[in-house]
DNA sequence: GTCTATATCGGGATAGAC
DNA sequence: GTCTATCCCGATATAGAC
């Protein structure tokens, strides 16, 4: 916030100049963002998350109170953000046709996805994480997410489609699907064709015919860009 | 700690009788596979994997190196293993439809993974793992494993999907999906519907029309059964 | 072949100077 | 607010008894 130019006042000068982020809170957070998502959470030390940030190891804890503490804030943004997302887009489509509230969510949620620095959205599927202490307090959110899909992915399902996916839940077909996004990035960019590839095999996936697939993805976007 | 005082022989007598596996090689293999998946690699301490086979810490190291030694044989059984066999069903199917080849590749590949202990098919995901020297031998053997599906992709696939398809590979979508019957396991098991699902996901996502979907089953599952 | 004991190292976290 | 220095614990790996 107010920095003031690098005189040597409170605290020393920082070791490297600042890169992305303006405040080193938000450079540790990118830093372990990258590495977690690298390296695992386990598999990151502190001191590589320092280095990454341009500040020493200890300097660490005058922000943050430990290591998993870093791994909840990033686990928060990463999960809340995409499901009040997933459900204003569910309700904003409730006007139009099944197919395209369940383009729109998809094509919402991969946006969403690739927008968020160092693909931090498959935190959440890291062995390591899930069994933190921290991913306890937001594992319901991502149960709220499933059950978007779900929702969304039986309004949109053929009938044969919807019985026979019962057990599992279709959610947890397409949100896996869906978040296959995150490897298919290359260079912290993605091609607009792989989202819609992956949107449309989730419609094919819920029986979608073949015909109704390229509208969806037209009404779908140009009531995403609406909004 | 030393209140119990150790008996003589060829060896001191274990610390806990034999679960599964019957020689300790193969119990410190399971243990591992299972706090691996369970809290990644590096999250795992060989103490942890000592308790879960029954022997103590420094006992490992008879049987083996180093901790990345256990997760090298970990990582060649669990992808090799699914690669030949693909590779054989790819050939075998040859003289069947395009859409009975996919249905055949994803449930005997589905079938691979199932019946892998502790679900040791999702190992070559987790980061840490990646991040590891032990994976760099093996990274090729998953790059014909997204060939296989690539191809079988191919050729199921519809005008259309094949050429929306490009970018990604075919491939890098079907595997994902398959792949996600690991995460919808329970307890060891695995409903034969879900893989039913997960297999018509996969033709329904390269476009085979929904009639043909529950014929390629048939076809795929006896064409299976006889080999 | 497994144990106990321990060397050695590395990682998270704290103390206190500036 | 960041640094240096260090504590303390836990983790991998080794040595040697049995």
């Amino acid at each position: 916030m107010a920095q003031i130019p690098p005189r040597p006042g409170r605290g020393r000068p920082r070791l490297l100049p600042g890169k992305i982020a303006a405040n080193p809170r938000d450079q540790i957070l990118a830093a372990s963002a990258e590495l977690f998502v690298g390296r695992g959470y386990a598999g990151t030390t502190t001191r590589e998350i320092a280095e990454g940030a341009g500040l020493r190891q200890a300097s660490i804890y005058y922000h943050f109170g430990s290591k998993e503490e870093i791994l909840a804030d990033l686990l928060e943004r990463s999960v809340r953000d995409r499901v009040t997302q997933a459900e204003k887009v569910e309700t904003e489509m409730e006007q139009h046709a099944p197919e395209v509230g369940l383009c729109a969510l998809a094509v919402s949620d991969m946006s969403a996805l690739v927008a968020m620095p160092y693909n931090i959205g498959m935190l959440d599927r890291l062995p390591d994480v899930i069994a933190s202490p921290a991913y306890a307090r937001f594992s319901h959110l991502r149960a709220d997410l499933v059950a978007a899909y779900t929702r969304s992915g039986l309004r949109a399902a053929g009938e044969q489609v919807a019985t026979g996916a019962r057990e599992p839940g279709l959610g947890e077909l397409l949100l896996p699907m869906v978040e296959s996004v995150i490897s298919l990035r290359r260079e912290d960019r993605i091609e607009t064709a792989t989202v819609s590839t992956i949107a449309s095999a989730c419609l094919r996936l819920c029986g979608v015919e073949e015909e109704l697939i390229g509208q969806a993805h037209e009404s779908a976007q140009s009531a995403l860009a609406t909004h």
